[in-house]
DNA sequence: TACGTTGTGCTCAGCCCGAGAAGAACGGAC
DNA sequence: GTCCGTTCTTCTCGGGCTGAGCACAACGTA
């Protein structure tokens, strides 16, 4: 029990527990570190927001950006947060531009399992965090080499775990992507793992809450909006029905009275403006298509 | 990052950090735990199993079974099952019923602010677990004081925390429990918020997935897991629309092929048994009805 | 100016769902 | 044994939502 300490030790294990209730630096060498899933829309593909490691273990890989939680200091929540801004450099931008009180986060998960980092117990409490599209991490903060990168170039396959520094492994094909040639980076630790879960929870979100308008600007079209579930679910969507069905669902978009000063890029007359209403909760919900034959093993927390 | 450590400190913070890595007793005074949130159907309501605290804080309260994390020698969700063995003592007859197999158990999410443990920074990772009907814990084990409570005799609101070792406020009225006069009981620490969230979890969960199955034993009827809906969505179903529902999803249940002995226990035919399907996913999903005109506030990580 | 592209709205058929009801099987009271 | 209320199971019907296709207008580009 998180807390249970009895007046005087009475079972296996009691005492320890109770003592490391109040002197922990005797008992738990577990460390907390709070790691970031920050994704993004760019040119019209999903990104995930990496670190290079500039030590071992995995010296030279990329990683999620993380950190220690400051014991005694901040929550878990703003420890996120904080690791965010750190490794974006987004800080400053987002007190000029209000860019990060548009930003969504919230908790993926918590992954501890002992050897998932080779030189301890690593307790790491991973954040997904949505973003319109950010302008690149600025050097000169934390973050020495962070980078957005194209999720299709990740290999995001189990992972083992056995390799610790060497070069990446290049047996198999790309992702999805076009660009032949490049072979999939892999992730640091369990990471790739995250990221996978991550990317689970984002495509089973967009299906019954409102965040796709997370990752676009205040004011965006619904063709916008459909971008966001094409890329997110990498399925083409029908635009009429999908017209139909934003518009249709209650609280989801609310309309600006506006249109946009261009058509689209290659043609097509001016789009309808609109900013995000106030349902957290699509009703009814919006279902992606055709996931029947396959097996089921989306997530869904 | 959980675990960049740049070669040498570069940045604010990056000493500390560095050093954390190698030697966290040195630097993190955080214990790491792990609470359980048990739910079985009892008497057709849902119940959650408690441990009653012998000390301060919160001394006489109730609260979720949990305990720390053992560094290095397990993982989170090892952690949670051995808990929960211990605390309600179905190691045993686990082992002579197979009944642990059985029981679904999930993270449900991690709570880390500095100050919901008044002695020291504790992380605490919260599971979900379903159970069909449990016998009673089993005294002899570490748990002095655990028993199965009515989530409805339960006070599930924030919780102000200042209270310390006091007697349980009583202002407030019962919960949907017929039996008046019982004042509902407080939670130790948030545990309030955890079993809350718990309860959110289950209730959207039971929409998509057959995780419903889980709170019955191996065989049941379609009236039986008619009743897990209905306590845990707190609605009358439709019986027949239920029926078809839930023979048209497929996996969902799986015939037996043999009925009950007995009709019901106020009459009625003899029902047919199933058991648990192999679907991962509910397609198309088992909405609960009447979510409108209230605030949607559901949770659906 | 011509043409391809695209936003927006419409129609139509099919599926699923809520509501109601009917028939049959059963337990309990008399 | 008989009657009555209960409940499992199946069926029907109407409405709403969805997928698919199409139409029209507005727009950029050749």
């Amino acid at each position: 029990m998180a807390t249970d300490d009895q007046p005087a030790p009475t079972g296996p294990g009691a005492e320890q527990e109770w003592l490391a209730a109040y002197d922990p630096r005797a008992y738990a060498p577990i460390a907390v570190t709070v790691d970031v899933v920050a994704l993004t829309l760019r040119h019209g593909s999903l990104h995930v927001l990496l670190v290079e490691r500039g030590g071992p273990p995995y010296q030279g890989c990329w990683a999620l950006p993380g950190g220690f939680l400051r014991a005694g200091e901040e929550g878990l929540d703003e420890a996120a947060a904080r690791e965010l801004a750190e490794e974006t450099g987004l800080l400053s931008a987002a007190e000029a531009e209000t860019r990060l009180c548009r930003l969504h986060l919230e908790q993926l998960g918590t992954y501890g399992t002992p050897e998932r980092d080779p030189r301890m117990h690593v307790v790491s409490v991973a954040y997904l965090a949505f973003a319109p599209d950010l302008p690149d991490p600025q050097a000169g903060t934390d973050a020495a080499a962070a980078a957005w990168h194209p999720v299709s170039d990740l290999d995001l396959r189990p992972c083992g775990r056995s390799r610790a520094a060497g070069a990446p492994a290049d047996t198999h094909g790309g992702g999805v992507d076009g660009r032949a040639g490049t072979s999939p980076l892999t992730l640091a630790f369990d990471h790739a793992r995250i990221l996978s879960d991550g990317l689970d929870r984002v495509r089973a979100k967009l299906e019954y809450s409102p965040l796709a308008t997370a990752f676009l600007p205040y004011d965006f079209t619904i063709p916008d909006l459909r971008a966001v579930y094409e890329a997110v679910w990498d399925e083409k969507l029908h635009p009429g029905n999908f017209h139909r069905k934003v518009l249709s669902v209650p609280g989801f978009v609310e309309s600006t009275g506006t249109t946009t000063e261009r058509g689209g890029a290659r043609g097509g007359p001016r789009a309808r403006t609109y900013h995000a209403g106030d349902a957290r909760l699509l009703h009814p919900a919006l279902l992606r298509p055709t996931r029947d034959g396959t097996a089921a093993d989306t997530e869904a927390p």
